[in-house]
DNA sequence: AGCCCAACCGTTTTT
DNA sequence: CGGTTGGGCT
């Protein structure tokens, strides 16, 4: 179908016109040119899925079809928002500016939401309330019914109404069981009362943004009908992770009344499917074709990434689950090498491995930005760090904190958050005594209460009770030069650019000489990371357009150019690719996690081979699986067998290798603990034993001698080939290092330091992690 | 109001 | 083991 041979002359004419037709393969023309009816594009991993999406939004803009303005597109991350605008500019040029309906799910449903806000009992102007103000205010609900916060967590309440959003349930539609889960019984009558909180607060939380439109379209067949005229094309990606409420938003925005339905594209891949822990229904993929009759099937199996063996391997152990839409990754690239499977004697030497791998890797002039270590939990980064720094091995750590998450942005956004909007109560609240100035509890507590009894935001109660003598002097000094300072803020706000206006309150409230006050090593990146955020800031005319950009892109990308090894989950490496790639910890107990084979049965082990998939086919050129027979997991150590997904590997894809010696007649004992005829069923297997045998003893005192042939010699290592010693540092000096803080240099040897810290002790890494102090 | 210590807990993460 | 949190003490 997709051959223009088989299409009449517009096609030819479009060829011609639409020169990126030409490096699509056939299903991905197809997948491009397939614009009318519904659509499901079932894109394999590294199949051309964000090359064939592109184009498809390029061909309807430059065939006339739509308007960029009629194209509803649709993401889960701002990064793939940015990554598609990006690349559809690259093909169709600057038409993309006109592109207000390409963006993630929460941005675009936030912005319809300003337009119909009063449909819901909100403002246009309402507040994008984030977790942390979430669980702040859930907590002062639960306190306030009288409800033992110790035994009802906030977090467990905020957890559960986040999951009755994403299943688009309102209050009023939970079963009975769901309402038993909180509190006895009164799970839904706290999910009313923050909902109403939220409104008096004119606000909402992430979840509210799609539900709200969800209420408003089904209740206001008017609207409803507005967008389905305006968008005559709704393209949606990663359509594996979308959750109930949008999916139900998407319906109401595609469904054509008696009709087959609207030109709805939808891609994804099943197989990919690793975020249903947060809402995502992969039921969503699998139901397509029957929520959308007639709906075109594309499948893109031409893998364009890996090497055979890689693929081979993937396929087999993804073959293992049920429930497939089912595809074949095939692929034209040349023969390459087989995965190798590596078992260790521990976690230590696990790093060791790896980090003498990667300094082959730098030898045989192979940059490390093409190598990444995929995790499968964040505790496993600390073994390679800790070695990382040991032998001087440039490396980065992808996630953790995020950016706007941090403590001190998000103190510096309550600032500002309360001159921009002073009803703004939890930005208020959050600042109100930080810095110390002396508030405390009793009052905030008297704030309160004159703001209820007055009708009126905490920060105007604030003003207003100073008026009053409720305050003790002290107290009332204080918030008076406090509001003092805002109003003058607010003035400033007015003429002030938002970066200088942010650099002047947090040196004015005393924000900065707190941490500058600090000197710890913290202090230091706060302080860092408070003028990456006025410099980050720059960018913005007006604090409001600032504010609104921040509560919906709460991405951190700092694209440092530095060569390095990057070690993140394998969550965040979805989507990503790279030559080399290690993937540590496939031990049972690790990956599975214990909890998917604790709780969740088969379907969270399924999506645990999944994930595995995932982590395979991130490889280019060659993919290493390490386990460790024993490993230190909160302190204790702990030995464990292979996972189970290194058996279900097909044999003639795989090398396996032992550094133990007894070699792998060791594993294969290991292995044979399956025989036990409940080993496959998840909930019943001691996976993961404690040990006290030899091994333990060995490893926990640190007698145990790692093969010392393989151990390049630190002194030695690659990292110090290219050694450029550093001309701002000497012996004796004093230098700050981000995670060890400041100490004194003790010695120098190429670009290699030894450093004595302050806090952290003794210490030898590369010059490049340390500067020098001030 | 603020500091310190003990108890607790411990996948994956976006918006 | 190590980070966080909350309660209790000064």
């Amino acid at each position: 179908m997709s051959d223009s041979a088989l299409t009449p002359p517009r096609s030819a004419l479009t060829h011609a016109r639409e020169p990126w037709l030409e490096s699509l393969n056939a299903p991905q023309r197809e997948a491009v040119l397939t614009t009318e009816g519904p659509v499901l594009m079932l894109a394999g991993a590294g199949t051309g899925k964000t090359a064939a999406l592109t184009a498809r939004l390029a061909h309807l803009v430059a065939s006339r079809r739509a308007w960029p303005s009629e194209i509803l597109c649709v993401t889960f991350t701002n990064k793939a928002a940015r990554e598609m605008r990006e690349r559809v500019g690259g093909l169709i040029g600057p038409a993309v500016e006109g592109m207000p309906w390409l963006g993630t799910f929460h941005a675009i449903a936030a912005r319809m939401l300003r337009k119909h806000a009063e449909l819901v009992g909100l403002q246009s102007n309402y507040t994008i309330i984030d977790t942390d103000d979430q669980i702040r205010l859930l907590k002062q609900l639960i306190v306030a019914n009288d409800l033992d916060e110790k035994r009802w967590p906030a977090r467990q309440l905020a957890g559960l109404i986040d999951r009755w959003k994403n299943r688009g349930l309102l209050p009023g539609e939970l079963d009975a069981a769901e309402n038993e889960a909180y509190a006895n019984g009164r799970g839904e009558q706290m999910y009313r009362l923050y909902q109403d909180r939220l409104k008096a607060l004119n606000a909402c939380d992430f979840g509210d943004l799609l539900l709200h439109m969800v209420t408003i379209l089904k209740a206001h067949g008017d609207v409803q009908a507005e967008y389905r005229r305006r968008f005559k094309y709704i393209m949606v990606d990663e359509y594996q992770d979308t959750n109930t409420v949008q999916y139900l938003w998407l319906r109401l925005l595609a469904e054509v009344k008696g009709d087959a339905g609207h030109n709805i594209c939808v891609v994804g891949d099943d197989d990919q499917s690793i975020y249903s822990w947060r809402g995502a229904e992969v039921a969503n993929i699998l139901r397509f074709e029957r929520d959308f009759p007639g709906a075109t099937i594309i499948k893109l199996e031409q893998n364009y990434r890996s090497t055979p063996q890689i693929l081979a391997a993937a396929s087999t152990l993804i073959g293992a689950n049920s429930e497939r839409l089912g595809k074949t990754l095939w692929t034209e690239k040349p023969e390459g090498e087989k995965l190798r499977v590596i078992g260790v004697w521990d976690g230590p030497e696990e790093a060791r491995r790896v980090g003498e791998d990667a300094e082959t890797l730098m030898r045989d002039g192979i940059k490390l930005a093409n190598a990444a270590i995929l995790v499968r939990a964040q505790f496993q980064t600390r073994e390679f760090e800790d070695r990382f720094i040991q032998i001087g091995l440039n490396y980065r750590i992808v996630g953790g904190f995020r950016f706007y998450e941090r403590a001190e942005i998000r103190d510096a956004l309550a600032y500002l958050r309360v001159i921009a909007q002073p009803s703004d109560d939890l930005a208020f609240e959050r600042i109100y005594n930080t810095p110390k100035r002396g508030l405390g509890q009793k009052t905030l507590e008297k704030l309160h209460r004159h703001a209820r009894q007055a009708n009126m935001p905490l920060a105007a109660a604030a003003l207003d009770i100073c008026d009053t003598d409720e305050l003790p002097p002290r107290a009332r000094n204080t918030v008076v030069d406090l509001m003092r300072s805002f109003a003058r803020w607010r003035e400033e706000a007015k003429t002030l650019a938002p970066a200088e206006l942010a650099r002047m309150v947090l040196d004015e409230s005393g924000y900065t000489e707190a941490l500058q006050a600090e000197k710890s090593a913290e202090a230091a990146g706060r302080l860092e990371n408070l003028s990456e955020l006025a410099r980050a800031m720059e960018e913005y005319e007006t604090l409001g357009a600032f504010l609104e950009h921040v509560s919906l892109v709460m991405d951190n990308d700092s694209a440092d150019d530095a060569d390095t090894i990057t070690i993140m989950t394998m969550h965040a490496a979805k989507g990503l690719e790279f030559d080399h790639v290690f993937l540590p910890g496939w031990e049972e107990g690790v990956f599975p996690s214990q909890r998917s084979l604790d709780e969740g049965g088969l379907k969270s082990l399924e999506e645990e081979r999944r994930l595995a998939y995932v982590a395979i086919t991130r490889a280019r050129k060659r993919c290493t699986i390490l386990h460790a027979a024993n490993r230190r997991i909160y302190g204790q150590w702990t030995s464990a067998i292979p996972s189970r997904f290194v058996e279900e590997l097909p044999e003639d894809m795989i090398e396996m290798e032992t550094t133990m010696t007894g070699g792998a007649s060791l594993w294969r004992a290991s292995f044979s603990e399956r025989d036990d005829p409940f080993a496959h069923v998840a909930a019943t297997q001691p996976s993961r034993t404690m040990t006290r045998g030899p091994g333990f003893r060995r490893a926990s005192q640190g007698q145990y001698d790692p093969a010392p042939k393989r151990i390049v010699e630190a002194g030695r290592s690659a990292a110090s080939f290219a050694a450029k010693p550093r001309t701002d540092i000497a012996i004796g000096q004093r230098v700050f290092h981000d995670k060890f803080g400041y100490g004194q240099v003790m010695g120098q040897e190429g670009n290699k330091l030894e450093i004595e810290f302050e806090q952290a002790g003794n210490k030898r890494l590369l010059d490049s992690f340390v500067r020098p102090a001030d």
